[in-house]
DNA sequence: GTCTATATACGGATAGAC
DNA sequence: GTCTATCCGTATATAGAC
């Protein structure tokens, strides 16, 4: 599965989960027609995340957001009690699609070397097909309620934990060689946040996704893997034309 | 030269650098005593990294600061002359000492292997040394004015060309393999970056960023070096002892 | 050099018309 | 369901005493 194939799954469920969202929040939402609410809901998300990832959320007016979204500052206001109910929506929102769909994928996949390459590639795809949305989270995080907070670390935590399970399991099976894979799977997760913080770098020097997953595969093989480089070069020789130096 | 003796040189060059950051700004800072002045200036300065590394720094008050820093708000003022003052001082205080430093002990490198290795820690060493304002730096550079974030995108862009130099002249002498080097400069400052964005996982798991250091060289070189692993393990056996899972 | 008190503007949130 | 007008707290920045 390349990414194209993937984007058509995150854009088919958006429907289904915005209506999720919405019946979640019933109390604070009081436009009670679904069609109308899900337009809504889904055109205030998109203009949050633009104004929030030039400037902050913190720094993005009611005004701002307003004129954004196109609905009046009280329409706003009958999708959300305050500021910063907004904020923990869209947080909650964001994340269950995210889960959601990295789980279904990984829950596919059985040896060691194939799950490990489709954890890269599922997050690098999900990263790329919500950029938005997971670039404000990473930002905004330190600005959620205690709680909220707790449930975003939770999540960054548990992302990482696959990864170290993929890593050890296959340790374990003797796939892979003996490493700190506590530490391995921090340092790939770096490489995959990096991916959605630094979009527009890679945008200019026109990197796509499908290449920088590659890249990562390779990467995180050579150290791995007992024979390094030799494998995937093997089995997928497109991705090996990545490799020589630009 | 391992974390404790490098944290000696950036200590001593703190007094000479506020001295400076001080001239630079004699048009704004109204107070004339140079002793003062450095003083309250580093108090200042803390106290906006504690604030906004917390909370942000649009969401930072003068009042916030004025109790932090002990400062009345009066008093903040003959320091700068506008909020937004405030931040481009920082920011450019901050940024004169990493890039002097990294320029400093760089250069005292020439083959490939140690080159690549300097750069890891050093720049390992410095935002450790310099954690909260490495962090604000990244967090609110999108808030800066143009001309600003120009600058600070400008040092990271240099910060990554100067890996990408180092494994490329590895690369044509022969001592690397034929690689993507940009794109490994890439997930390189990915890695080093996490350091000091996740300050606080690391500490929890009590990761020394001697360790962490160790770590990144050791993972780096399996996928630029000939024989991958074997090398550092025997020019430092105590680092292999990290690489084992825990 | 530093303080307190205050001018002025802008923010989030609500009321009530349509 | 959506709009405009407005309340009221809090923000930045300054003035002037000490």
């Amino acid at each position: 599965m390349n990414y194209a194939e993937f984007q058509e799954i995150v854009v088919e469920s958006r429907q289904e989960l915005f209506r999720e969202t919405i019946a979640r929040h019933r109390a604070t939402i009081r436009v009670r027609k679904e069609a109308i609410a899900i337009r809504n809901l889904a055109k205030i998300f998109d203009a949050v995340l633009e104004i929030a990832n030039r400037k902050g959320f913190a720094a993005m007016s009611m005004r701002d957001l307003s004129s954004e979204s196109g609905l009046s500052i009280g329409a706003l206001y009958s999708y959300f009690s305050s500021k910063e109910e907004l904020l923990e929506m869209l947080q909650n929102h964001g994340r269950t699609i995210a889960t959601r769909i990295m789980d279904q994928r990984m829950s596919a996949e059985r040896n060691s070397v194939e799950r490990l390459r489709a954890a890269i590639r599922t997050h690098l795809y999900l990263s790329e097909a919500m950029q938005p949305w997971f670039y404000f989270s990473y930002m905004e995080a330190k600005n959620l309620s205690k709680v909220e907070r707790d449930k975003a670390i939770a999540s960054e935590l548990y992302t990482e934990k696959v990864l170290e399970d993929i890593l050890r399991e296959g340790g374990e099976a003797g796939v892979f060689l003996p490493r700190d894979y506590r530490l391995a799977a921090s340092v790939m997760k770096a490489m995959l946040q990096d991916w959605y913080l630094k979009r527009g770098k890679y945008t200019m020097r026109r990197i796509s996704v499908d290449q920088y997953a590659d890249f990562v595969v390779e990467f995180v093989e050579s150290f791995v893997l007992k024979d390094g480089v030799s494998r995937i070069a093997d089995s997928c020789p497109g991705c090996a034309a990545t490799l020589v130096p630009s």
